[in-house]
DNA sequence: CGTTAGCACTCGATAGGCGAGAGTGCTAAC
DNA sequence: GTTAGCACTCTCGCCTATCGAGTGCTAACG
């Protein structure tokens, strides 16, 4: 692509991302550092329709920026704004501000990192849990707390903790899941909660009797003790605004929105998806999505950390988006999670 | 009212609610029961409109019924349908599945129960997860896990159990902690957890030193121990059903109801609203709901109960709908939800 | 006197026609 | 290689005509 070819998608892109509407040939000249004529715009644009860049609605119709040039413009073209002071005082006092709430858990947060995204983006806005049996158990404890019912409360390396209440058969003894609580922490800690759960008995080969038998209540829940709830915790908001959006004039558009957000488990995967990489940060744009209803949307996601605990957090908006304008917003509200989940983390409950 | 503006209004809700579209006279007339003809039928739909039971979205339209005319067939017309036994297996069998997930949670039942609702009335479906300060505390458990934290279990009446993690002043004792532990079990078991959290003082009134003192540091953190969460947890889904009928083809019908969606936290007030008087099943028609958002839907809600705390659980839909067959389903669906959680509740987290 | 048939009238929805405007591709001149 | 000019295309909004559903009114009927 020659530079006036990428001067004119340039600018084309701009416009169209400014009006929604199909850019023309006239009106592409008209703007600064072009300087040649319509006819020669015209030209041009003929080219980068043929290169699959652009595209006509229909003939005698401006042209629109396709997938691919949203992607050459995201990875070569655009230049990143700075973040506006004002946008990021508001996500950060949105994050530092849910920080002050009673008990405030991690999900919680990430509500509102995703929340205060949503507004500030006029998107939908969507954050994403960690995954806490990814990281790394440190201490366990049990703590009987009625006939037959132990209350396990399990603490994380990266501070979080999280209880679970776990049944187990009436005739075992206080002194017996002292006991084992004992052995579970010599044998357990350091270990991650994934691999933990995937196999809990080799961990314990060389515990002999009697105490050998005593685990075995525990390792029959092990499983369901660390592995992930079966529903993860994800949150979207701020639907109402994107119906504004033109290109939510048709009735198939707003059905397709409405679909993602019901299916929340799918939506789970489809964010995943996206970050399946392990970039920071990263852009999906429109087609390069997998799942249907996202064809048309464009998903721009980052990955913030509590220790070895990944979780998800950005945007969902249309294709024709402020690229260079939220990348750096939802960058920033990723790193920032991460900086406040580094400092505060091991107070949290999850 | 006399018998035959009541059999014709009832004919011409039922069929209202099936077509969606404004009723004509000779469609009344053709129908079974009705026996008069439709310039009979006029004369009288002429008289309901004058009482405000129907109206005209223009002249030479046919009628619509209003907010009233819905009212007065909840109240003195319909008759119960029989809930289909597909239908009750269905909300029965999501609610029993839910509790072999891995440590349910008093929510993540409502939730299950609520999609469940959405899904067969192919509205939207709600739930609301009970006030837990409500409840009475039977036992406290302070257990110290590390430098200025203590985890605080929360033993209610109900089973229930909550785990809080509360910040003191790092210079605490274990055995000062394993005291006021005492303490609190001694004065505040029996008392719901709002009393004590509004005036926690009173209760320690005649607690001398040092003991007093060391109480302190429960004090102070006593309001966030017991208070609500400040976001409760609602749960709404199936949106995308919702749009497929005929009342959400404009699109300011749709931009509320995703306000509504949006905004989750006046949703809770706009549920706790409807649920203010305290019958078990309440119906808000129309212009009924406070919220501006509601105006052209009704509010089907009933409460289920976790000993003495109560949630909310029901759907969303328009006007139009088949009251005499949703009621029964949220009504079971409640009552079901009551019944698991009387036998199970004790095995729950929230 | 309540009920009914008949009729004129109203109004929304639908389809077709028309002109304006925006934009293109092509050609020929610079 | 660039540009001006021009014929052509296609959408959009607007207007009009037509159709049909439904009403209210009136007069006749039992």
């Amino acid at each position: 692509m020659n530079p006036r070819e990428k001067r004119i998608l340039f600018t084309l892109i701009n416009l169209y991302v400014q009006s929604a509407e199909p850019v023309g040939s006239r009106n592409i000249a008209r703007q600064p550092h072009i300087d040649v004529s319509a006819a020669t715009v015209r030209n041009t644009l003929s080219d980068l329709e043929r290169m699959g860049y652009v595209y006509q609605p229909h003939t005698s119709a401006g042209r629109i920026p396709t997938d691919a040039a949203y992607r050459f413009y995201v990875d070569r073209m655009m230049k990143l704004e700075r973040i506006r002071s004002s946008e990021k005082k508001e996500v950060e006092e949105a994050i530092t501000g849910s920080l002050k709430d009673t008990s405030p858990k991690v999900t919680d947060i990430v509500e509102h990192a995703s929340h205060v995204l949503a507004i500030i983006s006029k998107q939908l806005g969507v954050g994403l849990a960690p995954k806490y049996e990814l990281g790394v158990l440190k201490k366990i404890h049990l703590l009987p707390i009625s006939e037959g019912k132990v209350l396990c409360v399990i603490y994380m390396d990266s501070g979080l903790v999280r209880t679970v209440i776990m049944e187990i058969e009436s005739n075992i003894y206080p002194e017996e899941i002292e006991r084992v609580s004992n052995i579970l922490n010599e044998y357990l800690a350091g270990i991650s909660l994934v691999e933990i759960s995937q196999s809990p008995r080799k961990f314990f080969r060389d515990v002999a009797e009697p105490e050998r038998s005593s685990l075995n209540f525990f390792i029959k829940s092990a499983d369901k003790l660390f592995s992930s709830d079966p529903k993860e915790k994800v949150h979207v908001g701020g639907a109402s605004h994107m119906l504004e959006l033109p290109e939510f004039r048709e009735r198939d558009e707003v059905s397709s929105l409405l679909k993602l957000l019901d299916d929340r488990d799918h939506f789970c995967n489809v964010l995943r998806d996206c970050r399946a990489d392990s970039e920071e940060l990263s852009v999906m744009i429109g087609g390069e999505n997998r799942f249907e209803g996202l064809q048309n949307l464009s998903v721009i996601v980052s990955s913030y950390r509590i220790n070895d605990e990944k979780g998800i957090i950005g945007i969902i908006g249309p294709t024709r988006m402020r690229y260079s304008r939220i990348i750096p917003l939802v960058d920033h509200t990723a790193s920032f999670l991460s900086g406040v989940f580094n400092e505060f983390g091991s107070m949290l409950e999850r």
